[in-house]
DNA sequence: GTCGTAAGTGGACGCTGTCCACAATAACTG
DNA sequence: CAGTTATTGTGGACAGCGTCCACTTACGAC
């Protein structure tokens, strides 16, 4: 019983999924080639027809997994009413994003850690020949640090590269309090932080916020910055 | 031609050096324990002897990566003059600290990978009964934020917590570009990024900076923070 | 209808982490 | 100082992994 040929990309695409499944159990080095090809049913050296080796494989799937937290991030912005150059809306996006950001990390693990795991060679070129930044969340911040900007919240001259400031106190948050050596601390206390890290971007973001920009706080995706005091954040 | 006895302890602290060695060249999936015993002229099995497993092993190169990094943390501080509680040194061992950071983590990306890639289980506690964080990197960014906090410089109500955004943003850019999605940049684009991360820390830490503590720059390890204006951060 | 090529198979290799039973030394006991 | 015991290193083995090679099959183009 030999080859019980399927559609086209078929396999390939599988192999992905398949991936992407391991990928959200057990983060990157779960990802083993002979598992995913096992899932969908198919013999080891298959994989060898449709990447060219495991490192190829596990490029892809970190690009899946990038995208999907790219999806929520954008999907935590979209849900943000306001009219686009609205100062309290933008403000309230900002937050969105960084809270989407941080959800996702502490949702999927698996999948945040995958995502940016990608390894040394194979940077895996979006297919879409666009600018390379729509769906990346880099790209997102980017958009809603430009609204910002239009809306006066964010002076001009201190537009320019503000982005990888932001990204990195949001992204080493993430890793800190997930595989890091915060890792284990309780919610209330992770949300604590959280909040320590949001109003430390925003008093570094504007000179005085307005109060109407505060009240864009409510607008957050699902009540994760609570306002009620937690515990202090713990030793170590 | 059995068993060469070691001095006492001597297999073990061995591997660590030898895992060290492979970590500091290829990251923690490089700690690979028959490599490692290989190196000490020891059959593989010996490894069980003093480690329960590869995690165990691997626990233990980590505390002495992370250990490490905090020595290289205190020795940019050390490097800093001017006498405990002068604004303008406080401001410049903060600087000297994440300029540290930022150094091991470009010079030793493997070592840096390793210290915060400790397994999920095996803590692995320090053997010398003190609170725990005074040789750890979250240890000397408090001491220098305490200090800074009675220097006057930083508002006593805002020093709670301010250390966990603050090596957030230090961290989060560290990983970035280091094994991240930015690793690739040049240097030049690198060391704007560290510039511009900086300042965002200094805006959000102090309300109106003293133009004696600007002139802490000159202090910082080896003109890591060059103030000639380089091209501005690349795309993606 | 023939044929080239893409896609899947089977078997093998070396490497890894880990387990078991065994041997020899170091340390403690009397 | 003699004998027991715990510690440490050895040898051999196993399954699982990534990867390579030679072979076979099905599909699509001419």
């Amino acid at each position: 019983m030999h080859q019980a040929r399927r559609p086209r990309g078929a396999v390939r695409a599988g192999l992905v999924t398949a991936g992407l499944e391991l990928a959200r159990a057990g983060g990157p080095d779960a990802v083993v080639l002979r598992e995913a090809t096992r899932m969908v049913g198919v013999v080891p050296n298959a994989a060898y027809r449709h990447f060219a080796d495991r490192d190829e494989l596990l490029a892809a799937v970190c690009a899946a997994a990038l995208r999907e937290l790219a999806d929520r991030m954008a999907a935590g912005v979209a849900r943000v009413r306001g009219r686009h150059g609205d100062p309290a809306a933008a403000l309230g996006r900002l937050h969105a994003i960084g809270t989407a950001y941080l959800e996702f990390a502490r949702q999927e693990p698996g999948l945040f850690a995958t995502a940016f795991a990608l390894p040394q060679q194979h940077t895996y070129e979006a297919p879409d020949g666009g600018t390379g930044q729509e769906r990346t969340p880099l790209g997102h911040l980017r958009a809603v640090l430009d609204e910002l900007a239009d809306a006066g919240v964010l002076q001009q001259r201190r537009r320019e590269g503000i982005e990888y400031p932001i990204w990195s106190a949001v992204h080493g948050l993430a890793v800190l309090t997930g595989q890091g050596p915060l890792r284990d601390l309780p919610d209330a206390t992770r949300h604590r932080l959280a909040e320590l890290t949001r109003s430390f971007i925003d008093e570094s973001l504007i000179a005085s916020m307005p109060p109407a920009a505060q009240a864009a706080d409510g607008e957050d995706a699902d009540g994760f910055h609570t306002p009620g005091r937690a515990p202090p954040p713990a030793e170590r």
